[in-house]
DNA sequence: GTATTGACGTAATAATATTACGTCGTAAGC
DNA sequence: GCTTACGACGTAATATTATTACGTCAATAC
């Protein structure tokens, strides 16, 4: 194959990914809905359900510490492991990452434990090296 | 010292843990709300405030996936460094633990990227040894 | 053809969180 | 003593984030 199979996209979740990738970083739902009103985007629902199966399809992240989320960096993306975030609380800026150390010691934990894991949140906030020059 | 010492806390503040505690695990801030509607409680804010205190003093964990929060689970806890959940999706019970290596290895990125850490997050979702065998 | 499924449109509402403004008590400075 | 500053508090209003409910439509399965 080319690269990487993306899952056909419907229109709406074209366009909300379209919003996300343009964005080149975290917007929330109502912020993508905005974005998306002249492309007739009425209702918060239409957001929320193509945010949904965009990550399913691990084409976007959800930010669970901005409640917001973001396209995956990977371009092309359609899918991968666990991925960290780093989020600059000056700018605002994400950088993703995949921590292969820290996803094995967590699978350590959760095996060693009986759970059974299905999802991983892990986000750092902090100051980016630009901005924590600059404070 | 006898063991570990608190700020001296708030009426407020005292009711909230209290009731953080004795649900033994997370609860909303709403949720908290009806709990202290008997000792005068009227508005979120009186429960946001404290529960800022308590996140602040350590005493209490904020679940970003959730939006709830959880009584930290180390007794007497005054604060202590990065901690983990293992979130069960079923039965709702909720893991604390410290994952040593984990903190490190997250360290490690964050000094070689130049982000100045200041607040942790990690979260897993999944069902725990209980549930899973249920299933 | 008809039943099922999945995406969609829309309205209404629920759940979570904050802003704004005023009060009160206590401790610090003078 | 006075008063100034501060921190916690009370209350109302509002902002933000997310879901439930209900109906339509097109594509596919049988």
């Amino acid at each position: 194959m080319t690269a990487h199979s993306h899952p056909q996209l419907t229109k709406n979740q074209s366009l909300v990914f379209g919003s996300l990738s343009e964005a080149g970083g975290p917007l929330t739902a109502y912020a993508i809905l905005d974005e998306l009103r002249d492309d007739g985007f009425r209702a918060p629902l239409q957001v929320y359900r193509a945010l949904d199966k965009l990550v399913e399809y691990g084409m976007v992240h959800r930010l669970e510490s901005l409640n917001a989320f973001v396209a995956c960096s990977h371009k092309g993306c359609s899918g991968h492991g666990t991925a960290a975030f780093a989020i600059c609380d000056k700018c605002g800026d994400v950088r993703e990452f995949m921590p292969e150390e820290v996803v094995q010691s967590l699978k350590a934990w959760t095996e060693s434990n009986g759970f059974a894991l299905s999802r991983t949140t892990i986000e750092l906030r902090g100051l980016c090296k630009n901005c924590r020059n600059v404070a």
